[in-house]
DNA sequence: GAGCTTATGACAACAGCATTGACGTGTGAA
DNA sequence: TTCACACGTCAATGCTGTTGTCATAAGCTC
């Protein structure tokens, strides 16, 4: 695996517009991510990047070290899109339900991007930007670091443990059960098979459960759950 | 990707002992896991397999129709060697615990295999097996197929969930705070790191504070409270 | 505007990849 | 002895990522 560094040397590089630039990291990434949304992540190389382009495949090594390196920075067009004009509230519960909607909402435009992250070699750290992302906005409303990494993971595992169950295993209350779809997305969402494919396999099972009961999980319950442990912690 | 088929025609096909016959599905499996296990998983190519094996490369194909078949044969190897001389006791507490430890253990002896999962066109059917492998197992306990599902993914949750926190977090009792080291992996073994590695991610973020609590974690606990919910499924 | 530096894309080439087909050889069965 | 065929080899195809060379054109300095 390539380490991810796109140097100085490469990324503040003078970029003169003369007629015959036709390349960028925006438009090669742009393209990609288009190349992966028509004809799946296998589609995506080098050559048929360049192809789509209508230019050599080799000019796009001009802005990308490797193909690793052009897959990771998909992952961080994703992630950056989903943080577009994102202001942390500094409110933990209601900054962690935003961006993980915002997430959510990025990947269901781009469903097959999902694919990148299943990839060979670049999987765990395509994973590890989502995690590092969501884990920046809990920093930004003033968690340090270890709690931070504690309510993330805990807010995921309550996420997949809540949807493991239906309605009537939980025995939710009346007000859970009529919890909005778009909160339970919220949620889910930061660990959904749509973002996290190798997970899917385990869901997939329980995607009939799951559509059956409505996703009668409200975010808030799980807030409230994280918060009880965060609580306990502290105390 | 290939579906799995590893037709009759090709498996139970005539194998003339005769000195010039050196290949088989055996050998070629142990082979291609002996290579992941020396060179990682970017090793394990069709040619690099052949020159392991001192035959060419092409041979490979009488045996397996494509190097995704190969691959998922390998994840059914190690399934198969965690259940080698497995019996199901009917008790699908104690058959759960078993076979996670028999699974884990397997990856452990195997690091490198797990890299397989994380394919990237194959990772999903990779874990879809080893789901499948253990639900066969609570199957086998004479539990219906419905709730078999539930348990299982309420098992793994429960596991990351309680690994998510550390024992003063948690509160656990001090019984659950000696809990055998070898207990807890057999709960987290099988959706651990090793054994899925798309969720190391996450998981890795939270090595320190796992290994600094130093797993306090008994697969009891866990057992009794998917018990719990079942119970009250049920009820 | 002349001359220099340099970014940039085209081109050709290389090594490695999965896969396929033809071929010969040796084996087990009839 | 004959025959069918299993099985490994060989050669070839078309894909992949990657690299080095080269011509060109843009922008900078004077």
């Amino acid at each position: 695996m390539t380490e991810r560094v796109v140097p100085e040397d490469l990324r503040r590089r003078r970029r003169p517009t003369r007629q015959g630039t036709v390349l960028s990291e925006r438009t090669i990434v742009e393209t990609a991510l288009h190349l992966v949304a028509q004809q799946g992540a296998r589609a995506l190389t080098v050559r048929k990047l360049g192809a789509a382009l209508g230019a050599d495949p080799s000019a796009i090594y001009r802005y990308f070290h490797s193909a690793d390196d052009l897959l990771l920075a998909l992952t961080d067009e994703m992630i950056g899109r989903a943080q577009e004009g994102f202001r942390a509230t500094g409110d933990w519960r209601a900054d962690l339900q935003e961006i993980g909607l915002r997430i959510h909402a990025c990947y269901q435009a781009h469903p097959q991007a999902a694919l990148l992250a299943a990839h060979r070699t670049t999987g765990r750290e395509h994973e590890v930007r989502v995690v590092e992302a969501i884990l920046g906005v809990l920093r930004a409303a003033g968690l340090p670091d270890g709690e931070a990494v504690r309510i993330y993971h805990a807010f995921v595992d309550q996420a997949l443990g809540f949807a493991a169950l239906d309605a009537a295993a939980l025995a939710l209350p009346a007000a859970a059960q009529a919890a909005d779809l778009a909160v339970w997305r919220a949620s889910y969402g930061t660990l959904s098979p749509d973002t996290h494919p190798n997970i899917a396999a385990t869901a997939r099972l329980l995607a009939v459960d799951m559509r059956r009961s409505g996703y009668p999980v409200a975010l808030e319950l799980l807030l409230d759950a994280i918060a009880a442990r965060v609580a306990a912690a502290d105390g």
